[in-house]
RNA sequence: GCGCCCAUAGCUCAAUUGGAUAGAGCGUUUGACUACGGAUCAAAAGGUUGUGGGUUCGACUCCUACUGGGCGCGCCA
């Protein structure tokens, strides 16, 4: 619609000999849609006043012959703004064209994309900060596929780094009698053991080393850490598996870092005939300096001095690996801001030694903090588990109101899920992040269940699909129209930013001008054409509703 | 020390990327239940956008110097 509308105000640019194209924006003035601030610019081009050049291309406007098509109302407002009021029949009609787009208006894209969002560590138990990148990631996944990309998921495990040695190492010590077949653990047991070595590691050299050392020979293949590391991986995958399967998000690749070291004999081979590779301070490095650095930027560490790889050698594998099975025109990393510098370091590395030479994009999050705005910590000292997080939710929302004892647990699922994610996503994913389970328990206002309920009451009415007339009844209808049209700007500046927040934020506005025209206009006292207008645009309004909240990894229950 | 990010209502956050009177939720106060589902709607109060300068017709937004906070700076992930 606004293409349209620009395309006509440039045709009367063009007449007047201001050769700019109108750049349309929303307005904030009542009884005005959009407006254009342009005429400062062309005053000063033409070095006369913005009032004049107003008032001339409003009585232009104005006397055009198809006017009334396109507009209600334009005219000048001082000190120089052009105030465009939209006419009935074309915002009809981009209703109708909106209605009939399985796309909502975006420009379909056909990208293939790898987007890795999990991370989490083998024999650590998910906790906030998971929840975040996979909630983010798996909105910018589905974004990204609704626009029509290929994408491909990775949940890319820490899944051979220290950590492994230590649970090892800690393994090894409980159960000294037993052979690595005989052993047998469960996850309860991991969560303490890993949180245990961890620490003494801080305490003692000698137990970081041993600790290093086997991360070493596990890395090299030693077969009976092998076999613990394997057991580790099956109890602790499991359980990755089963909370992901409850927030909704999915990955097509279940790879490991693990899966990288397969290729560092190739990657060796091929870095080497880069010649990139550099031997510094016992290690082999690549330099990624800069000359248009600010800071310091160290070099990228290939291999460690004691000869193993490690976090970014694994990173620099993977985008090689994916390069060769997928080559991709794009890989997406979510993940705390805090590993910025970490993946300018893989990203340059990678594009240094040209193995992948397209777009590499770090979406970084802020720092999941506490309310004193430190990192987030439990009042015992630990990170805050996201089971804990999914039980207090369910059971604040059930002690809610009596119904909710006997909801359906699919929908109770499908609700505590809309509270979570959409707490998370409102938020500008840059800030720092209070970590609040207070915010997380919230069902009014600017909440999950409100987005809901907004739609399950409309849903109830739409018996038929209506039909669209040229026709706009009232205030709350207009608003609610326009509201409508605004989908399409939410979804590409979104996409364009990777900040679903912007979805989540416009899903709320447009339920509040749903619930808004709900209550003044009464669907079932109206006939005729009338109610055919109003069914026809509260289908598309749960339409948008539903593919959005769908996009946000929220789903719609039954009832609640 | 160097660098990155942040600072908006009592609290948690927005602001269509430089536009007119800075918007929401929670909380506080008040109103609407003969209700197409009240988990709703209407209204009030609440602000020198951390501070000082600059750029211009116009600044929460851009530049600059401070203040306060978070984070990162070679073999952890």
């Amino acid at each position: 619609m606004l293409n349209e509308i620009t395309e006509i105000l440039k045709q009367v640019f063009i007449k007047e000999e201001y050769n700019i194209t109108p750049k349309i924006t929303k307005s904030e003035i009542e009884g005005v849609d959009f407006q254009c601030n342009d005429l400062f610019k062309l005053a000063a081009i033409n070095h006369t006043s913005p009032v004049e050049i107003g008032e001339k291309l409003e009585k232009e406007i104005n006397s055009l012959d198809d006017f009334s098509k396109y507009f209600k109302k334009v005219s000048f407002s001082r000190p120089g703004f052009l105030n465009l009021t939209l006419s009935d029949e074309i915002i009809c009609k981009y209703i109708k064209r909106l209605n009939d787009d399985e796309k909502l208006g975006l420009k379909e894209s056909n990208q293939t994309i790898v987007l890795d969002y999990g991370g989490p560590n083998i024999a650590k138990p998910l906790h906030v900060g998971h929840l975040r990148t996979a909630i983010i990631g798996q909105a910018i996944n589905n974004l990204l596929k609704f626009q029509g990309n290929k994408t491909i998921s990775d949940v890319h495990l820490g899944d051979i780094g220290l950590q492994m040695g230590q649970v090892i190492y800690g393994i090894l010590n409980d159960f000294q009698n037993q052979t690595p077949e005989e052993i047998e653990f469960d996850l309860n047991y991991l969560n303490v053991t890993y949180p245990k070595i961890s620490g003494l590691c801080k305490e003692n050299e000698e137990v970081k080393e041993k600790c290093e050392q086997i991360t070493k020979e596990l890395q090299e293949g030693n077969k009976d850490y092998q076999i613990l590391w394997k057991k580790i991986c099956d109890v602790s995958i499991k359980d990755i598996k089963r909370i992901y399967k409850y927030l909704s998000v999915d990955f097509d690749l279940w790879y490991g870092e693990s899966d990288a070291y397969k290729y560092f004999d190739e990657l060796t081979d091929y870095l080497n005939k880069q010649n990139i590779l550099k031997k510094d301070e016992g290690a082999l490095v690549i330099d990624v300096k800069e000359d248009t650095d600010k800071n310091e930027m160290p070099p990228f560490i290939y291999k460690k001095s004691n000869g193993a790889y490690l976090y970014s050698s694994s990173d620099l594998a993977t985008i090689y690996q994916r390069q060769k099975d997928y080559n991709p025109d794009e890989i997406i990393y979510v993940a705390d801001s805090r590993q910025a510098m970490h993946f300018t370091q893989v990203f340059r590395a990678a594009k240094k030694s040209h193995i992948f030479e397209k777009e590499l994009k770090h979406v970084g999050y802020g720092t999941v903090n506490g309310k004193d705005n430190k990192p987030f910590k439990t009042r015992s000292g630990g990170a805050f588990k996201l089971d804990d997080l999914i039980n207090e939710v369910k059971e604040t929302f059930i002690s809610l109101r009596e119904e909710n004892k006997n909801m359906d647990n699919e929908d109770l699922d499908k609700i505590v899920n809309s509270i979570i994610k959409f707490a998370d996503l409102q938020n500008d994913l840059e800030r720092n992040y209070i970590f609040d389970i207070q915010k997380f328990s919230e069902v009014n206002g600017k909440t999950g269940p409100y987005i809901l309920y907004t739609y399950l009451r409309i849903n109830k009415l739409l018996t038929s699909k209506g039909k669209l007339s040229n026709k706009i009844y009232n205030e709350k209808d207009k608003n609610l129209r326009m509201k409508i049209l605004e989908v399409t700007n939410a979804l590409n500046t979104s996409i364009s930013e990777l900040k679903p927040h912007y979805i989540a934020g416009y899903l709320y506005e447009l339920s509040v001008a749903a619930n808004d025209f709900y209550e003044t206009n009464h669907l079932n006292k109206l006939t005729g054409e009338e109610k055919e207008d109003y069914l026809y645009i509260l289908n598309l309004n749960n339409r948008i509703i539903k593919i959005l909240l769908n996009i946000l990894g929220i789903y719609i229950p039954t009832k609640m």
